[in-house]
DNA sequence: GACTTTAGTCACATAAAGTGACTAATTCGC
DNA sequence: GCGAATTAGTCACTTTATGTGACTAAAGTC
């Protein structure tokens, strides 16, 4: 009903790839090839007739040399000033890198969540809707999961929960609920970390439920 | 690395406004220009130096005659087959449109959710995403209040939850998690329905919550 | 005035979550 | 070798939440 744009809106793919280092998430950046200084979350402009997930996946394999192993969309940012390059917005992803394939590729570094490098605004935001997005889908979908190795202890599950909620949780609870969800199974092996007690180790493996399945819910909130 | 794509590709908005209509959701729905006889939800292309959330606005609207009282993105959709006319990609945005504005403009009409004209599979896929996204937020945002008159009973209230969440409630345990959340207030007005006891009138009053809130939790099932 | 209809509440049963304390199996220091 | 320290794993008890039926209240209907 008013003018018509002058020229047609572009959009950009920009995605979020997440992994554990330690006790920190981290984040994938590549080096911005204007100023080789800066760091920017990877990102691509669709190419003609291409599926938005397959650009996400392609911006994903690009910066890191393989698929993440679990990715969602979350969703689109624009905020009238144009930023990654030439798009007008930018379609952000998700996505998750398993434990040990942490080597980066040239131009590529992972940043810890805590301490990430200057970003433009619309990345910050981007970089900020992805943790809430992880967060949101942790009860939902094996998120944890794929940011351990296979087999992993109890305790390792729950440090790796601690870590995407960002607060503790209280071992008993953490452990009945995890029950209760039919997710893991133990393993006949063992694992000594040095330390205390050797821990069992478990493996991801959900059980089919019948009715309604309630996710996990981990509200679970330590003294 | 790949070929670089021949032309920049493009996104329109497109926004799925929803009310609520006696017993029902009805979604808000244009006629097509070209093919009169198709209906589909309003959608525009953005205009240059345009925020993602004006361009929604704008569209709402344009098709309703005022701003919709809620919206919230959806996400962006896009399998690599164009569609609504030019674009690539949609960013669609849910918006609520409070009770007794549901007069249509001229060439717009309101559907009942479960009657739905026939729609591209894209613009299908956006409705449905929709309907997640205001599921998902229930507990969280003043959805259910949006849709209703500034004064209204519990049992309508009730009733808006159940259309919302697509289950039965239990009347008692509704109240119970609704006083639990503090988010109404009663008023020293009761109306008569016809036929039985006279309701109690209520209003939207969230109260200031101090520690960590939990949104609401209508889990309750009916027997 | 008995019957129907909708509103509003209660009490009890069951289930889930919060929490501290206890037992178990290791390594470490000496 | 042995007690302290450390981490794993479990239990039992308390407190909250949710599921559910039944009951009381205030209208209209006939």
């Amino acid at each position: 009903m008013r003018e018509r744009p002058s020229k047609t809106s572009s959009y950009s793919v920009d995605v979020v790839l997440i992994t554990a280092m330690g006790n920190e998430l981290a984040v994938l950046f590549s080096r911005n090839s204007a100023e080789r200084e800066r760091w920017s979350i990877p990102w691509k402009v669709p190419q003609a007739g291409e599926a938005l997930d397959e650009t996400g996946a392609r911006v994903a394999v690009e910066a890191l040399g393989e698929r993440p192993i679990w990715m969602e969309q979350v969703g689109a940012f624009g905020d009238g000033k144009r930023h990654p390059a030439e798009a007008d917005i930018s379609v952000a992803f998700v996505g998750l890198v398993p434990h040990g394939t942490t080597a980066p590729l040239a131009g590529h570094a992972w940043f810890p969540m805590r301490d990430l490098p200057p970003l433009s605004p619309r990345q910050r935001a981007i970089v900020e809707a992805a943790t809430r997005t992880i967060q949101s889908r942790l009860d939902q979908a094996p998120i944890a999961f794929r940011l351990l190795p296979e087999t992993f202890t109890l305790s390792e599950l729950q440090r790796m929960y601690e870590m995407l909620l960002g607060k503790r949780l209280h071992k008993a609870s953490f452990r009945r609920a995890l029950q209760a969800a039919w997710l893991v199974e133990p393993m006949d092996e063992w694992r000594s970390e040095g330390r205390g007690r050797p821990a069992q180790l478990y493996r991801y493996a959900p059980k089919k439920r019948r009715r309604a399945q309630r996710g996990v819910r981990f509200n679970l909130l330590y003294p």
